[in-house]
DNA sequence: TTAGGGTTAG
């Protein structure tokens, strides 16, 4: 019925067909070598492959004796074999097809012939080519609005966003029906390719579209709002829309509270909690991996295991993530045994440790020294059927580098590029690191600019790390060019960045610079840490000003940073230096007293580079 | 059809 109504709008938008007799038949004959014989039976029958034109291409898909699946068939052997027939299937034959295929039901079909006709802009350059050949000649709106649907999602899939609009658009004002889930996989995209201003133009546009509203589209735009930092405003949009009857879930609390814990701010945490129980969401374990973390970053690991028991005193299921970050918390702090306590109860629970789970445990015993029980783990895992990937790779590799093994380092690097992994930023910057530490400064340069000339560009881990070899050589002009260098790339420095600058500028007597520096990075809203403070103090000390080291020293206790040995014997051997031995020796046993060892090699590094 | 876990620098 519908293909009769196709094939008189299409004969009456194409007069010459009614005296084209010939035509005709030359389409009622290829529809008969589809349908007896197949598509690869034309290829016998040159004058009707030469006599193909877009006519008669568009009446042998239009006859309703030939079986929608002929049509895609014979649709694909042009396609196939455009050497042997001159004539390409224009936008409108796409669509017939299209058409009929929506008549048969295929809609995965359908859906691939639209990508053809976006993907390739000879025949669709615009969406109005689309509208115009809606306009004369499918008018049947079941149609119309699945082909507009589909056509929404595959510009979506294809990041084209702007034709998806104009699709959206036309739907709305044509009173079509645009189905929210459609709308979700355009959001999706949007959120694939960082379009945060889009998504959320776009989603006031559905609530102005009266289009569907879950709590799965609003989720995605606070999702993406909280991605880009913009917390309160994704907060703002959920209130919102709570307000309208659209209530958020635990996923949509779970992806704000993530946010305000990366930013530290505990009183909007809290305020999320108490809303949620407002609301009656009740909390998963992803909130309370989130927790967790939230504790665990804070150094509070007591208040972790607090609500490590509240959530099984509650009945919350526990999973993998969960015992993945409170094994790697404990790991961090070098609480072994209870990480691996955690790592039994798991099998227990029957739950699966995973490559991130194992990844926590391995870096644990890296950073405890213990080298032989990381590589047992390593075996372990192998034997639970799970691949050692690039990260664990990297983690035995800086747990070698840490030790000062730089030979058994590179030896766990070969391995790695065997199994088809090349380097990456990760193993350049900890390999250049490990060969600092053994005073090879030209090899970790080396390493370094390898890197470069690779492709990879630095990041600010190995902006800093080159800072610092400058610094120890003394090369302060590079130091500083790379420091502004690393700023023009878009890498902003952190802290170390700028406290390796200060340690070298402090080396040079270049003690002005340094307080600039200081007085920079504390405007960017860095906090000067324990670094900070020794790299100063000891500036300050090797040009015998040892009552400005102390004003700093006393500045340390005011902030309360907590001093460790290298700061405690910078400044005893300033004041001992300075003949100033019984202030010297009350430190010294004050630093006892705070549990600290004496270090013979951290009085030799200090004096090492003067 | 939306959220949470492992690696690098002083």
């Amino acid at each position: 019925m519908a293909n009769q109504k196709l094939l008189q709008a299409f004969k009456a938008s194409n007069p010459t067909i009614l005296t084209s007799i010939s035509s005709q038949e030359i389409a009622a004959r290829i529809a008969k070598i589809l349908i007896k014989s197949g598509p690869e039976h034309l290829e016998t029958a040159p004058p009707l492959l030469s006599n193909l034109d877009s006519h008669i291409t568009n009446l042998v898909l239009l006859n309703p004796s030939l079986p929608p699946r002929c049509c895609l068939t014979f649709f694909n052997f042009l396609k196939r074999n455009q050497s042997l027939v001159c004539h390409k299937p224009d936008l409108r034959a796409h669509v017939i097809l299209i058409s009929r295929l929506f008549q048969a039901k295929k809609f995965a079909a359908m859906k691939n012939v639209l990508t053809w006709i976006v993907m390739d802009n000879n025949l669709l350059s615009s969406f109005a080519d689309m509208v115009y050949l809606i306009d004369n000649g499918f008018h049947e709106p079941k149609f119309v609005e699945t082909m507009c649907d589909m056509l929404f999602r595959v510009y979506a899939d294809n990041n084209k966003f702007e034709e998806g609009l104009q699709v959206f658009d036309y739907m709305g004002n044509n009173e079509l029906m645009i189905d929210h889930r459609s709308c979700i996989v355009y959001l999706l995209a949007l959120q694939r390719c960082n379009k945060v201003l889009m998504c959320l133009d776009f989603f006031r546009k559905m609530v102005k579209n009266k289009v569907d509203i879950t709590v799965y589209s609003m989720t995605i735009v606070v999702n993406v709002l909280c991605k880009k930092g913009m917390v309160d405003r994704a907060k703002d949009l959920m209130i919102e829309m709570s307000g309208k009857g659209i209530k958020p879930n635990v996923v949509t609390y779970n992806t704000l509270i993530n946010s305000y814990i990366k930013k530290m701010d505990v009183e909007r945490v809290d305020e999320m909690l108490r809303l949620m129980e407002m609301d009656k969401v009740v909390c998963n374990a992803a909130t309370y991996t989130l927790l967790i973390d939230l504790y665990g970053s804070f150094g509070k690991i007591d208040d972790a295991e607090k609500v490590f028991v509240e959530m099984h005193e509650k009945g919350i299921g526990v999973d993998i993530h969960l015992y993945t970050s409170m094994i790697s918390w404990h790991c961090k702090l070098g609480n072994m045994k209870r990480a691996f306590v955690l790592f039994d109860e798991l099998t227990e629970k029957g739950l699966h440790a995973n490559a991130h789970t194992y990844g926590a445990l391995i870096d644990g015993v890296c950073k405890s020294g213990k080298m032989d029980a990381a590589e047992i783990l390593v075996n372990e895992m192998q034997c639970q059927g799970l691949d050692v990937n690039q990260v664990i790779f990297n983690t035995l590799i800086n747990g070698y580098c840490k030790k000062g093994m730089i030979d058994e380092a590179l030896g766990v690097q070969d391995v790695m590029e065997k199994k088809g992994f090349e380097n990456d930023i990760f193993t350049y910057n900890t390999i250049a690191n490990g060969l600092c530490k053994l005073d090879r400064l030209e090899d970790a340069k080396r390493w370094l600019f390898t890197m470069i000339d690779k492709g990879i560009n630095p990041n600010a881990v190995s902006f800093t790390t080159l800072i610092d070899i400058y610094c120890k050589e003394g090369n302060l002009v590079e130091a500083e060019r790379l420091f502004q260098g690393m700023k023009k790339k878009g890498e902003k420095p952190n802290i170390v960045s700028y406290n390796a600058l200060m340690d070298g500028y402090g080396k040079k007597g270049k003690l002005k610079e340094a307080y600039q520096l200081k007085d920079e990075m504390e405007a960017m809203g860095i906090i000067s840490d324990i670094y900070t403070y020794t790299s100063l103090m000891h500036g300050e000390c090797i040009f015998g000003k040892i009552e400005k080291a102390l004003n700093l020293f006393n500045e340390v206790r005011q902030k309360g940073l907590v001093i460790n040995v290298v700061a405690y014997t910078v400044i005893i051997s300033g004041l001992s230096r300075a003949g100033r031995s019984d202030e010297a020796f009350r430190l010294y046993d004050e630093m006892k007293e705070a549990g600290l060892v004496p270090d013979d090699r951290v009085y030799t590094s200090l004096v090492a580079n003067l």
